[in-house]
RNA sequence: GCGGCUGUAGUGUAGUGGCCAGCACUUGGGCCUUCCAAGCCCACGACCCGGGUUCGAAUCCCGGCAGCCGCACCA
């Protein structure tokens, strides 16, 4: 199985491994070791040197992970995070509740409460579908819940199930301080926590994990254009709508897109981000459109995109681009009793809501399994030159003393340019193989010729071709590379 | 959460009641070596956790934890 080669590579290798081992570990928690750190923070910093730049008024900012429990009042986690799971007391058999009472009883139980869902089943009578037990019906939230404080002075508070909301609850400062200007964005980096009930699937489901997202606030007036618009009119978005399915996946140009501008802008961006700034093969991407059952009742409009990840079985959500109308605003202005109206010129409302939202460990896992590669004579990831955990190494052809001086001569000036490796151990066939398994795009051997014309050899990951180059240029050459 | 299978160095495995728990690769050190996991020598390193049965448990029993598969779940 290919995913548990690639999991066997990141635990020997040091790039993923399991929370509390020696404690026996626990489901969805996952450490990221050296070289996993490394790749993720260069992840992140590409992301960042990307989407932050598409906007003037596009910030980062840093938000706290726990938040008091009227926060998820007002973004309706609360009540909406959540399912109510009816369990028979005989067979043990899970069922959602929501569901049953939509199966059996053909009504909505949409905005029901726990009292009033457990009235329905005692009222109607509704058995265990499969034994005809009865259901004993619990609410399962999916936040982890935190007591803030001891004793009488206790606030309940939830661990953030996106980052998202610390944005929202960040706005209105932000906009004044940012100077009242539209659009406005605000990114976050950091983790979020969601109690899943049995998270699977090795790396893909976590219970606490990492996210990027951008909140884009804007004038809903405003929706249809975008004043960039023109630079990516003639662009091709890779897309799998409704209509799509059971088809293939069509390339289709932004102009002939049924979407608003504004959105399509940012959705040519982050397909810029996989096929562009990571290089990815363009037909392990794509585009899918959700149908309403899939997607949340606030998005107004919400595709995903996903990568083709062979070892998770296929086509995998990566991220998702949502407009979330004024949903998240207007929910925490009701609550907080805030107002989180704008002013421009003279006209008032409620910004709304683009999200670009990235999970950042399943990117990273994908980035391992379609890099992996299992050569006749090698194991190799061909992991995207830019979030290698080491873009180069340099090795002195044996350990000689003149050969090992030279070289960490050369390892201390290029090691402040690029995350480099130096290693001087064991034949130098077993050391390209050992940076080959780590994703190392490039390594540089000092020989004899070096010591007397100053030249290396210049080793490329992928082909295992070496070429000559001479020391004075090789930053250059290196950097060409990166770009 | 349920059912089935499983758990021995970093990795892959051998060992079914008494073994100094064996082997290979990996890792570290040494010799050798003028470019792709060569060879030789040395070293480090494991019975998932807890309880029970037994004179004696990696091995049998119970519980826990974790993994895989199926069911359920996945805003």
């Amino acid at each position: 199985m290919k995913s548990e080669e690639i999991m066997e590579i990141c635990m020997r290798r040091g790039f993923i491994f399991p929370s509390a081992e020696i404690y026996g570990g626990a489901a969805g928690l996952w450490d990221y070791g050296p070289l996993g750190t490394k790749m993720k923070n260069s992840w992140e910093n590409l992301w960042r040197k990307h989407f932050l730049r598409l906007d003037p008024n596009f910030y980062e900012i840093s938000t706290t992970n726990i938040l008091p429990k009227p926060v998820f009042e007002g973004s309706g986690h609360l009540e909406s995070f959540n399912d109510a799971l009816a369990e028979c007391n005989s067979c043990h058999s899970r069922f959602r509740a929501d569901q049953l009472i939509e199966e059996k009883l053909r009504i909505s139980s949409e905005g029901m409460n726990l009292d009033e869902i457990k009235k329905i089943i005692k009222e109607k009578n509704l058995r265990c579908p499969r034994c005809g037990g009865d259901l004993n019906v619990k609410f399962f939230n999916l936040m982890f819940r935190l007591e803030l404080g001891a004793g009488e002075s206790v606030k309940e508070a939830y661990l953030r199930p996106e980052t998202a909301q610390g944005a929202y609850l960040a706005f209105k400062r932000a906009f004044n301080i940012l100077r009242n200007k539209l659009p406005i964005g605000l990114a976050i980096i950091g983790k979020s926590f969601r109690n899943e009930i049995s998270p699977r699937q090795g790396f893909y489901r976590l219970r606490e994990f990492h996210q990027a997202e951008l909140q884009i606030f804007f004038d809903p007036d405003k929706m249809n254009e975008h004043e960039r618009f023109d630079e990516i009119r003639k662009k091709k978005l890779r897309i799998y709508s409704i209509e799509d399915r059971g088809k293939e996946t069509r390339e289709v140009k932004c102009e002939d897109m049924d979407l608003p501008k504004f959105y399509l802008y940012y959705m040519s961006k982050i397909q810029d981000f996989y096929l562009e700034i990571l290089k990815l093969p363009k037909e392990m991407f794509r585009f899918r459109e959700l149908d309403e059952n899939e997607r949340a009742f606030y998005n107004r409009i919400h595709w995903d995109f996903e990568l083709n990840i062979e070892s998770l079985g296929g086509y995998k959500e990566m991220g998702g681009i949502h407009y979330r109308t004024d949903h998240d605003l207007s929910g925490h202005q009701r609550v907080s009793k805030e107002n989180l109206m704008v002013n421009i010129n003279g006209k008032k409302f409620i910004p709304h809501v683009l999200e670009l939202s990235f999970g950042i460990d399943r990117n990273l896992w994908a980035l391992l399994d379609l890099g992996y590669e299992k050569e006749e004579e090698r194991t190799v990831l061909k992991l995207p030159v830019n979030v290698a955990p080491y873009f180069c190494a340099v090795f002195p052809l044996m350990r000689k003393e003149e050969l090992v001086k030279k070289a960490k001569e050369l390892y201390n000036i290029i090691s402040s340019e690029f995350s480099t490796m130096y290693d001087e151990t064991g034949s130098i066939g077993k050391r390209y193989r050992r940076q080959d398994e780590i994703g190392t795009p490039y390594c540089i051997t000092i020989d004899y010729d070096t010591l007397e014309n100053d030249t290396v050899t210049l080793r490329d990951r992928d082909t295992m071709k070496q070429e000559r180059v001479s020391i004075k240029e090789i930053i250059e050459i290196l950097n060409k590379k990166l770009r």
